[in-house]
DNA sequence: GCGAACATACTGCCGGGTATGTTGTCAATC
DNA sequence: GATTGACAACATACCCGGCAGTATGTTCGC
C-alpha cells in the first residue's frame, strides 16, 4: 500500500523532512524539538530522519542553509536590478518581507541558528559550519549595506553616526514578520501585500526615503547580461 | 568558611540566583539550560535552586517576570512625562533601548518567553502564569500604541495602514540591541548612550520625525501629582 | 534544638544515537 | 520470466547519558 506511491520523485521525500523539521523546529526551538517529533509529524519514525541526515545537528544545518538560500533568492532580482540605489533597497526589502512571510518556518529557524553561536560548538566540523553560516549571513548582510552605503553617499538615503547601528535597526525592521505573522483563512495575496508594503515603507522612511510620496519600484525585465551575472 | 558571610541581606541571594539563572538562559536558552548550570554559574549546586524556585519553568518564569518589570520601569518616566505625543514616545523609546542593553540578559529571555506559547502549556498554573505575562506584554505595547496614536491624531506622527503593522515595525526596530549588543571592555555611558539615540533615531524617522532636525526631549522633573500618578 | 539555607545522593524518564530487522525495487543471470 | 541478490528506504528495538525533580543529610544562626 505504502510501495510505489509513484510519481513522487525522491527528491521530495527529502523536501518534506525538511518542512516537517522546519516546522516543528519553529514552533518548540531546538533543543526542545525530538527527532522523534518531526518524525511523527510526517507520520513516520525516526529511522527515516536518520537515514537522510546523521545527526540532529545536521538536520538543522540543512534547514538553515534552506532559509539562507530562500532570502538570498527572495532578494536578488532587486539586488541586481539596474535601478537607483533607493529603488534597489525597496526591491529587496519587499523580497525579504515577503520571505519572511511566505516561508516563516524556515526564517524563524534560521533565525535561531544565527543566535545559537553562544557558547561551546562540540565537534570541530559542526563548529565551521556554523563558521560558514556566519560567513554566508555576514555576506548577505552586506548586500544590504552596500546598497544603503551607495544610496548614503548619494545623498539619497539618510543614515546615522554608527553606521552599523543603523542597518541593524533597519534590518530588524524588516525581520519583524517572522515574529507576528501567522497565516489566516482570510489573508489574500493583496492583503498579504499591503502587509509587507507597510513594513517596507516604515523601514525606508526610517532611512528618510519616503514611498509614499514617491512611485514604488517595479522589478525591470532583466536582460540576458545580467541573467548569467548571479553571484559567481 | 561559607558561613555567616555577613551583610549580605537574604533578598540579594535570590537577586544572584535571577541574574545567574538570566544569563544561562540567555547563552542557551530554556530547554537547553539545565538547573545544574544555573547553579554551578553561581558556584552552588541545584539543591539551592530548588530552595527558592519549585520548578524550572517557575524559576523561568520569574526571570521573565523581572524583565517585564524593567521595561514598565525604563519606559515609566517618558510615559507620565508632560509633554508632547514625539517627545514622549521618544523618550520612551530610550528608556526601552537603554534597558535593551544593560539588561540584556533578561530581556533576551523576556522575549523567548514570548515566543514560547506555540504549543501546549501543559498545567494549567503555568497556562494561566503565561496567560498574565501576554497580558502584560499586551499592556507594555499599548502604552506605545497609545502615545502613537495620539501623535498620529495630532498630526505629529506618520503611521501607514495597517496601524499594528507600524507598530510592530517600530518595536521590532527598538528591539533590536538584544541581537547585536554585547557589552565590550570600552564602552562608556557615552558611547553606549550614542548607540541608543541612534536606535531612536532611526525608529522615530521611520513615525516620521526627524530627531536630528529636532531638539531631543528631555525628562522634566516630575511634580507631586504626577509621581502619584503610576499605573493604578 | 529548631528551622532556614543550602549540599549530597538517588530515581525515573526522556531523547539522541545505534544496531538490526523488513519490504519493495531493480538488474543481472539463467 | 522466474530466481536471486544487492541495495535503498525505511521501521523496530535497544542502549545510555543527561536532566528534572525528590528525599535526605548538614550546618549555622538564633
Amino acid at each position: 500500500m505504502t510501495a510505489n506511491q509513484n510519481a513522487e520523485p525522491q527528491t521530495d521525500r527529502l523536501e518534506e523532512l525538511l518542512i516537517a523539521a522546519a516546522q516543528c523546529f519553529q514552533a518548540r526551538g531546538y533543543a526542545a524539538t525530538s527527532i522523534d517529533a518531526v518524525a511523527r509529524h510526517m507520520g513516520a519514525t525516526k529511522g527515516r530522519v536518520y537515514h537522510y541526515f546523521p545527526s540532529k545537528m545536521d538536520l538543522f544545518n540543512a534547514v538553515r542553509e534552506r532559509g539562507m538560500q530562500i532570502v538570498f533568492e527572495a532578494t536578488e532580482a532587486g539586488y541586481c536590478a539596474n535601478l537607483a540605489a533607493a529603488d534597489r533597497l525597496t526591491l529587496m526589502a519587499l523580497g525579504h518581507v515577503g520571505a519572511m512571510m511566505r516561508h516563516r518556518a524556515f526564517m524563524q529557524v534560521h533565525r535561531e541558528g544565527l543566535q545559537m553561536h553562544r557558547f561551546g560548538n562540540a565537534t570541530p566540523e559542526q563548529h565551521d559550519a556554523m563558521a560558514r553560516h556566519i560567513r554566508q549571513r555576514d555576506a548577505y548582510e552586506r548586500r544590504f549595506r552596500d546598497v544603503v552605503r551607495l544610496g548614503a553617499d548619494n545623498g539619497v538615503l539618510r543614515v546615522g553616526e554608527p553606521f552599523a547601528i543603523t542597518i541593524q535597526s533597519f534590518m530588524s525592521a524588516l525581520h519583524s514578520p517572522v515574529t507576528w505573522y501567522s497565516e489566516r483563512a482570510d489573508d489574500t495575496p493583496e492583503k498579504l501585500e499591503q502587509l509587507a508594503r507597510e513594513v517596507v515603507r516604515f523601514a525606508m522612511l526610517g532611512l528618510g526615503v519616503d514611498l509614499a510620496a514617491r512611485r514604488w519600484p517595479e522589478i525591470p525585465p532583466l536582460t540576458d547580461a545580467l541573467t548569467d551575472e548571479g553571484t559567481p
